[in-house]
DNA sequence: TTGACTTGTGTCATCGATGACATCGAGTGG
DNA sequence: CCACTCGATGTCATCGATGACACAAGTCAA
């Protein structure tokens, strides 16, 4: 039942070599000398003295014969997989997810670790379940990642494991986590509107409740404040957080009698409502009006024209630092990779400059 | 240095358990047993008696001290990790990666499988590497996945372990792939315009030389010929395959005599262009022209006004398929997840009906 | 009554790598 | 000349789970 691998007909046809793969005693016996010591050399342990001409001799010997370390095995003596899991809620919903994922990924390889992917979709049920097979898998650690900035609870089961929460954050503020600077993002849009001499800046924002929402008008106020310009109400609209959500705010806030020369939104999907609204009502952008985003969703900013100024979730940044954090937790070796680790740790959102923003008309 | 995973202080803050997990030993002692009846016990192995006493027992205490086999030594012992390896050139660049991943990764859940994640950004020296440690990590099997359909080689290393390309495909015939079925998806565009009533037909086609773009031209052949129309060449322009290609061809295409009354797109991105261009034309889509796109990039296709009809390209789907290839390669003891295994497998690509096409206009 | 069987369970070796400790020969100082 | 150190390498147990096989106690037929 399944010992063998591959059928050997297919391997045959594949090309799989069907012998074992040859383990650290094959080198020992092809060398020469003990298990021991072939481990001792290729783990440049260190106060062991081993003859230099020995050591050239297995290391030989491993090359030639192609020998990688098993790591299940290192793993089971070591207490260690040398991996970590990756669960997500919604893996798929959201192009963001890539991004999120490399940044861990390639930081994780900077330490020989390696991704175990998982998405829950949601379920509890279905986490539940998957988180023991992570567990099981004795990984080393856990990024629990959303695919949205939010709040949430960290499940029972990963209390057993160092754990990072990745675009998410509790409300206990000893779990680690990474989530992006959400007022500072709304600050640089609208400062960036700012510099260019806006002075009415609308703000079309989404009507859920979670951080980025609480965030960016924050940011917008905060900046407003800056510039020493006095916020008016009216400037600010909510609607759902699509295109058309943008498209009938904006209707709104153009049709206004002192219309806004600028208009912030909360997201690039909303900036795309802008722009049919302004085509609509024939309004150049940025001409006649400057528009900024948020997300830097670039199938959007890039696909709109003009190219859409906006600014960006620092998604990758995100991923590579909950890995740093996660490798604080576990103790590493290597700790050298940048800051130290924070409980909670908020990235700033860079801005990307593209062709909507200018100087209001008729100034 | 590392031992521990877990420095103590942070550990309390946090709520890890310090203690071992509990082994099999464990729960074998509690319950007065020996190790080896308990593993026949929780496996059900068959052909071993157990009193159902001793087994009730035993899973009881099982439960209680909440063992979870270690699946590094269970993966050593049997010479099989339970984990597949999931390479890929660019995981971030595309927003399809996660549905991929996804079906990937549900599918393999489903036969205990988890997925180790890399990426290799197409540099060739990193992908050996990384290969190294999947091959380290004794995976069960790597699903080579390309980020747009394309012909690949098989790297060198990943020879000695079965492998499945995705969303791509060799040239050598002996290596399963699963990639989408282009010419299908070009023919069930087409098919959806003539449908309509349309006979005029343009389809704005990329430059590039890859298996997408011969393909659905192929299809689009296939359908006019089925529809008994003569093929016009000038109906077809290519163009650089973003939103301002589909800008550029539109135009050509438009401002031509006799312009065509309906336009297939390439891909979505370049539809994005052609709703510009009919903007600015003045043409109403559908009402003086049916646009359909290809790829369902449901950022553009849902944010674009009226929503545009596309063909998808099932992502999900094909990662799915190529975990159940895998597999029958490896040869599981179960295998009964659809139709059995082809060697290289192409998938159709389903139609998403929005609101860019109806009847021509002038009829 | 005894050998053949059944039932239920335990013993032991194994998977591959590693660390603590042992060993062994060659120097070295007293 | 001998106890001792040091350099170089080997022995053995271990990590947790599992399979082949052994074994003890009971059942049954001859």
């Amino acid at each position: 039942m399944g010992r063998t691998l591959i059928p050997h007909s297919l391997a045959k046809t594949i090309g799989h070599d069907m012998g074992r793969r040859i383990g650290i005693k094959d080198v020992a016996a092809a060398a020469g000398v003990s298990a021991t010591t072939v481990s001792h050399i290729l783990n440049e342990v260190e106060g062991k003295r081993v003859n230099p001409e020995t050591r050239q001799r297995v290391l030989e010997t491993a090359r030639q014969l192609g020998y990688a370390p098993n790591g299940l095995a290192r793993g089971l003596r070591l207490r260690r997989s040398n991996t970590i899991g990756f669960v997500s809620d919604q893996i798929a919903t959201t192009p963001h997810a890539g991004r999120i994922i490399l940044g861990a990924q390639e930081e994780a390889a900077k330490h020989g670790l390696l991704l175990l992917m998982l998405n829950t979709g949601g379920d509890p049920e279905l986490e539940r379940k998957e988180i023991d097979l992570l567990l099981q898998r004795q990984v080393d650690g856990v990024l629990y990642a959303s695919m949205y900035h939010r709040v949430v609870e960290v499940p029972e089961r990963l209390r057993s494991v160092p754990t990072v929460l990745l675009d998410a954050r509790s409300d206990d503020p000893g779990v680690p986590s990474v989530v992006p600077d959400e007022v500072l993002g709304g600050e640089t849009a609208v400062r960036e509107l700012v510099r260019h001499g806006h002075r009415r800046i609308g703000f079309i924002t989404n009507v859920d409740d979670i951080p980025a929402t609480h965030g960016r008008l924050e940011g917008y106020r905060r900046a407003l404040a800056e510039a020493g310009v006095a916020e008016d109400p009216r400037l600010v609209v909510a609607d759902v957080s699509e295109a058309v959500g943008g498209y009938r705010a904006a209707l709104r806030l153009l049709q206004a009698e002192e219309r806004p020369t600028a208009l912030f939104c909360f997201n690039d999907r909303m900036a795309m409502g802008v722009y049919r609204a302004a085509a609509e009502l024939g309004l150049s952008i940025p001409a006649d009006l400057s528009v900024i985003g948020f997300d830097d969703q670039e199938l959007i900013s890039d696909g709109l024209f003009p190219g859409l100024t906006t600014v960006a979730l620092p998604h990758y940044e995100m991923g590579a630092r909950a890995v740093v954090q996660l490798l604080a937790l576990t103790g590493t070796p290597d700790q050298e990779s940048g800051p130290g680790a924070q409980a909670q740790e908020m990235l700033p959102c860079p801005l990307v400059v593209r062709a909507s923003v200018a100087s209001p008309p008729r100034l």
